[in-house]
DNA sequence: CCTTGACCTTCCCACGATGGGAGCCATTAT
DNA sequence: ATAATGGCTCCCATCGTGGGAAGGTCAAGG
């Protein structure tokens, strides 16, 4: 198989199967004689494999910790079984923040008239924010996994191991 | 007020301040003669605005068009608003992808003996995962704005409009 | 007056995951 | 034989942020 159709097969582009070669996320494909990437229905199934889990939003690095337990005979489930549940534990502590964001802005849009008049409280009280907590008193919570979840609270985490 | 006190009287970091002005967020601010840049209160009411906006998981992009409301006068509150309620119609839809991304990974876990044997059920469903739905019969939904939230499920936007 | 240290300047590089595209070679179909 | 795919490698862009180097400036203290 060449890595289009592998690529197909299991749902990862070809540019990313390349990518996740060159980080050594999977190994390095065989080549045919000309220098084509071969491909067989295990490398297909490990793609699969990444694809899932990046759809359930792990990190390629995470990915590597999970393909580590996969291909170890030796793996205890409970490993796997943390990995997943502290996945869901910042999948929801994001889903938190977002909800955070959403409350205070429908909050502002509710006392917003919308008509065609100028005054608009979401700009005003957006423009008059307090003033940043000057120095953060709290070491601030989260310190978790190193990017976690990739986006997030603008320098939330960073600062915290900073 | 140097940069260095702007940026801590903003919460807006010197190195992003320098990067807002680069990338026209904001406009050039005045020099001292040994080029210095100078900053008075309106302009940290504006960065401190951008912060809050940046809280609140606004792009850049969507900023510049906050903060162009901001300054026009005959802004009508209903634009503000609108962009408002579709910043809060994005975050809850990346809101719901989160949570099914979590609910699959609980229902993984919950299969999981979680204990030293190696069997887990969490890695073989996603090793044998469905392959990809081959050729997308709907046109996916959800092209809204352009990277109204920067991340989100791989894969699904840009899909949407190339 | 001169050093020291804190601050400023610009410029380049890095991240993470992904796509775009150029320039060239290989395979396959007409 | 030729054209159309498709693969190869490399470089660049995205988005928001930080790191750091090399050098200029300023204020305080000796």
């Amino acid at each position: 198989m060449n890595i289009g159709q592998a690529a197909k097969a299991s749902g990862v582009s070809a540019k990313m199967i390349r990518h996740y070669e060159s980080i050594g996320l999977i190994a390095p494909a065989g080549r045919t004689g000309s220098g084509y990437r071969v491909y067989g229905p295990n490398d297909v199934a490990i793609l699969r494999f990444i694809r899932r889990a990046r759809d359930l939003n792990f990190s390629v690095e995470q990915i590597k910790e999970l393909l580590g337990l996969w291909q170890d005979r030796a793996r205890a489930s409970a490993d796997v079984k943390q990995l997943a549940l502290e996945h869901v534990a910042a999948l929801e502590a994001r889903m938190r923040e977002l909800q955070e964001m959403a409350g205070t802005l429908r909050h502002l849009a509710k006392t917003c008239h919308g008509d065609g008049r100028p005054e608009c409280p979401i700009i005003e009280e957006l423009a008059q924010a307090a003033a940043p907590p000057p120095a953060a008193g709290k070491p601030a919570r989260r310190a978790a996994r190193l990017g976690e979840l990739a986006d997030g609270p603008i320098n939330a985490r960073k600062k915290a191991l900073a």
